[in-house]
DNA sequence: CTTCTATTTGGCTATATGGCAAAATAAGAA
DNA sequence: TTCTTATTTTGCCATATAGCCAAATAGAAG
């Protein structure tokens, strides 16, 4: 492709994979809800603290979420709440697969 | 996270994780435009066949393209043109971003 | 059948990622 | 100051991914 679009396209593979893990779905969809700290997310999440953490900068460093501390935690919010619109067409995608996966055993079976 | 959810969030993050990568992300584009075969987006991304028929595949199992053979070249087409509403956001995302950046530099100048 | 063309698959290497556990850091409370 | 709590960083291992080359496959064309 031609040179000039590369990082154009870099940067955005950039942001899609930093949403391309399920625990950092979850979190996307939580902070859209309301702000969460650390250890609220881990906890819901259920594995380890560092784990999260990590999750947490990566979308951070994507820019997809911010932190404030307050008190002595850090909270953390959705940056883009357009994100969200991503899942509706993800699951489209997901339902359109479903369909043709029925489609196919319905035909194996006649 | 409860349990029940696990599964819908690793099924949602297959479908995004297939789009996290510059060169499907082009293709994706492309195939909005128009159905192109392997030799075509080969040609234009400019990277070894069986790496952008890989793509493809990943792609094509992700459900997010499908592929029909006319005379002896292989047609991809985009299932579900929604994701191109994916771009739009992470633009957006990215020209947060690039303000917040601008906005640090101004602040360091001064 | 043989040849040619388009695409896919397998083998390989280098690199990136996710996870936990342990150590390090930050900042409030005593 | 020291103690405590919340979070991040580091080290390590296992696994996944991207890329190229070479080999295999599928069909069209001769």
């Amino acid at each position: 492709m031609k040179s000039r679009l590369r990082p154009q396209y870099e940067a955005r593979a950039r942001i899609i994979k930093a949403m391309a893990h399920p625990s950092r779905l979850f979190i996307i969809e939580e902070l859209q809800k309301q702000e969460r700290c650390v250890g609220e997310l881990t906890e819901m999440i259920g594995s380890d603290t560092s784990t999260v953490s990590k999750h947490l900068s990566v979308l951070r460093n994507a820019g997809l979420v911010s932190d404030e501390k307050r008190a002595n935690s850090i909270y953390y919010t959705l940056r883009c709440p357009c994100v969200m619109d991503f899942i509706g067409c993800v699951e489209e995608v997901l339902s359109a697969n479903a369909k043709e996966h029925a489609d196919i055993l319905k035909c194996c079976k006649k």
